[in-house]
DNA sequence: CGATGGCTTGACAACGTTGTCAAGCATTGG
DNA sequence: CCAATGCTTGACAACGTTGTCAAGCCATCG
């Protein structure tokens, strides 16, 4: 800047006027200024702009998710990205892989890079780092997960309730021998659709034997190779309910492979590209990722422009999408020998 | 800092010299002032510490990509930040949506906060605030798409030589009518793709009539109606080729509901979550979106490093994964009235 | 016992920008 | 022709941090 206003032959106090189009420049000195910016390929500083401006906002938000390779957070940044868009804002998005850790370096950064407020998938009840920012009132909305004791802004998907829908719909199609293969119970949503899932088992009136419920935390892969041993002893459950989007291609995959595709129930919590192409279709209680972001995000600049209203808890539900494996019936052969 | 300072009773320099962890500070004072840092919930500013470090680099690299939604950036950005991360680096990612003006803004805010290095998948040709910043000396690596007349480091797939591969694959199975759905040929890479699909063609000693290539930019449920489209006209072609994920999807969804999914053989570029899946499985040639990120990372970390060497160019490919849906033969039924 | 050296600590400038204020100049009105 | 007014411009401080240097203190050695 100080090369400019030399070049210019003005102050850089003039300069910084040009820059930010105050008024009250002569056009002739507007015309200097500009063409030796161009000629020196000046870029102001946000850094030392906000520094100056300490207390004013900087135009930035931090998206603390957990992992970009799933398209559910990819989708989720899309819709915050064009929120933030609009209010002419940049977001910071990284990944937390789940861990704490993780989302305290992440946090950190954040904030040292004075970002005006966060988006977060809290990792866990214990908060970290974020619990510190929240309580020096950095402006949160958490998405998707929903830790215990805290009362800020949070928008996420009806896991519970999905998780009902979904083996209400397996229950009403005459399963009563369903696996549920789940996200590991630390993460809050994967405890709520395993509730859910149990607490529609007990409203059918069935027990849900303990070797019914697997939960962990796995990739695709071994995912397709847990459930491949499940669906190999016997008796198989007659259906099946995976309860997050990787869990579903893996399962999808074991059922294919096995050839069962079209024998076991299958159904999902979180939609999927190409669910609808597969034979048969896999049946969803689908997200809304790309809405889930943009409300997140509307929450955000609510508060960011100062509202002060008691935080806001929207959640989100979704009805069953049917699309044949879902509806599939447990074969006439199935009569457990161990239960006679 | 000035608070921690007179909380702890000293000056703000000494408490600079414990957040940076200097050796020679006296423990007693050590831990005064670490008392007061969490007691005041104090956290230095990153914009400041550069500030005055100016010149040294700032932790932070931007990625310019074209849209989170596609899954192949969302896998790129998962490579650069896994790479970033080893690093101690923070990944700063954006979504220009194919046009220069997203592009500018978003470099724009990358250059205002000082990244140490850019990674751009660019919109086009045209580089605009790009180009003044590779001129500038700004470290910049190029992804998937490579602009004509500039020389700087590169990594992408072998667009054309992975088309012909496409192409040459149907041939083998006895394919001549063969229609090419692709992006726009705006797009560096859509234009090499059909280059490849014409290269092919004219050296298996086919003509390629007009109305069996088609490129545009459209949604996937735009490409799955302008697909039907196409396939519904007689003689429709015996194979077709899908240049890109979001219309692979368009036209697997096409060839399904149409109930030609066993007829018409069908080829992709990029792969797809499922492809493997469906019945037929999509005969693909993968792109490595997670190696692409991690190479253009690893090059651009190897320049933030001083390395000054001339610039690299590095071009991935990958033979075809056959899945069914490509090795589908013309039907015998097929003999065009209109070419006898 | 005094000089020397090392260790701890603090004062101050600087990074690049903007807010505040005052100075300089021209213009207008009396 | 002089005073008052308005507009343009510049000088300077400040934002929060770190690098540089000097000052103060204690211990060691001759």
């Amino acid at each position: 800047m100080r090369d400019v206003a030399s070049r210019a032959g003005v102050s850089f106090k003039t300069v910084s006027r040009v820059v930010n189009r105050e008024p009250g420049v002569s056009p002739d000195l507007v015309k200097r200024v500009k063409d030796a910016i161009s000629l020196l390929g000046y870029r102001p500083d946000d850094r030392a702009r906000h520094l100056r401006q300490s207390g004013r906002q900087t135009g930035a938000i931090g998206f603390a998710l957990v992992d970009v390779g799933n398209q559910f957070f990819s989708w989720t940044i899309r819709g915050i990205e064009e929120v933030a868009r609009q209010h002419g804002y940049l977001v910071l998005a990284g990944s937390t892989y789940g861990n704490l850790v993780g989302q305290d370096q992440l946090i950190e950064t954040f904030v040292a890079r004075r970002v005006d407020g966060i988006i977060a998938v809290p990792s866990g009840n214990d908060l970290g780092v974020l619990g510190h920012e929240i309580e020096r009132g950095t402006p949160v909305v958490f998405l998707d997960l929903e830790p215990e004791h805290v009362a800020v802004d949070l928008v996420r998907s009806d896991h519970h309730g999905g998780a009902v829908l979904a083996t209400k719909h397996l229950v009403a199609h005459g399963h009563r021998d369903i696996a549920f293969f789940g996200d590991t119970t630390e993460i809050f949503s994967a405890k709520l659709r395993l509730a859910g899932f149990r607490d529609a088992m007990r409203d059918a009136g069935v027990d849900v034997a303990d070797q019914r419920v697997v939960t962990g935390q796995h990739a695709t892969a071994e995912w397709q190779e847990i459930i491949t041993g499940y669906l190999k002893v016997s008796p198989a459950p007659t259906a099946i309910f995976s309860a997050q989007n990787f869990i579903t291609v893996g399962a999808a995959h074991a059922l294919h492979a096995l050839g069962l595709a079209h024998k076991i129930a299958h159904i999902s919590f979180d939609d999927i590209d190409f669910a609808d192409l597969v034979q048969p279709g896999i049946t969803v209680v689908p997200q809304q990722p790309w809405d889930l972001g943009r409300q997140a995000a509307e929450l955000l600049f609510q508060r960011l422009a100062g509202a002060d209203a008691p935080p806001v808890r929207e959640i989100i539900s979704s009805p069953v999408i049917a699309r044949g494996s879902g509806e599939i019936r447990p074969g006439p052969v199935r009569r457990s020998k161990r239960s006679a």
